[in-house]
DNA sequence: AGTACCACCTGACGGC
DNA sequence: TGCCGTCAGGTGGTAC
């Protein structure tokens, strides 16, 4: 699930829930889902202070804290990353914590904000700057936020397929697997176009076809039955067919992940 | 440099 | 019903 439409769910859903409020509790429930950073030293840094302020890039979520009432007053960050199955949850706490919960935080109002992670290939850690974290790990900009020329970047140096370098995090942030699809499908490119084959007025309609999937993801709170009905997310299944035209659509293997298309919407490169 | 494959994990689903 | 193989929206490493 999570994607860039999700992470930036997630990060509303923490906004409106969590922030402002005081840290009365921390349990760890899986040690496995911490990053560089001990249970003890999680909690303590935690305790007592109060998530005050959000920021997103890519597929990470960043969500600063510390002790004073000032929104500025910034002591570090807690690093969520959500793998292939992450989620948030905020919920009144009567004991019971929801299924697949690895890390809770519980608020002095009674409620408690769950990191749920069922096949836990998610990520919690601590970085006292995001700007120097995203630099450490090569993230590239932000998929909802990259300049043209940005994105023009991606297709400098070299070949491979423009799914594969859609999918680069360290060049565009934010883009996964479906929604790569998605940008490709409505944009009636063939992911396995060499990217270096692109004329430039593919390029520019790939990155505002981008910028309109994301938006539009975003909207529809990135629930795929809320998508636009000539979204091809919701086909891939089966025996899925094209939104657009009708035609079954086509499943291969690109970079080891599952891709689907529209053979004769997304026409073969090389011809 | 680009790509294929494997590993990390757990759960769901289809076939037999 | 039960077992087993396969697959799943992410990332990172290795070996051609």
């Amino acid at each position: 699930m999570p994607e860039l439409p999700d992470l930036e769910i997630f990060k509303r859903y923490l906004d409106s829930t969590a922030l402002h409020r005081k840290i009365t509790g921390v349990s760890v429930l899986d040690t496995r889902i911490l990053s560089e950073i001990s249970p003890g030293k999680l909690k303590s840094f935690l305790k007592s202070s109060s998530f005050h302020q959000t920021t997103r890039r890519g597929k990470y979520l960043f969500a600063g804290f510390g002790n004073g009432e000032d929104k500025e007053d910034i002591l570090a960050w807690l690093i969520f990353h959500f793998g292939m199955t992450g989620s948030l949850k905020y919920y009144k706490n009567n004991g019971e914590d929801p299924e697949y919960s690895k890390i809770v935080i519980s608020f002095e109002n009674g409620y408690s904000l769950a990191y749920l992670c069922t096949r836990m290939l998610g990520k919690i850690g601590l970085t006292s700057a995001v700007d120097s974290y995203t630099v450490d790990i090569g993230l590239g900009p932000d998929a909802a936020d990259v300049s043209f020329e940005g994105f023009l970047e991606l297709f400098k140096g070299g070949r491979g397929a423009v799914k594969t370098a859609l999918m680069n995090q360290n060049m565009i942030a934010g883009l996964g697997n479906i929604y790569t699809d998605e940008v490709l499908f409505q944009a009636g490119v063939h992911p396995q176009t060499q990217k270096d084959s692109l004329s430039l007025k593919t390029v520019r309609s790939l990155y505002t076809t981008m910028k309109q999937v994301l938006d539009t993801a975003v909207d529809r709170g990135a629930e795929p039955e809320k998508l636009p009905s000539d979204y091809i997310i919701p086909q891939r299944q089966k025996n899925g067919t094209c939104p657009k035209c009708g035609n079954d659509l086509k499943k291969i293997t690109l970079g080891g992940r599952s891709t689907y298309f529209c053979p004769s919407r997304q026409k073969e490169p090389d011809q």
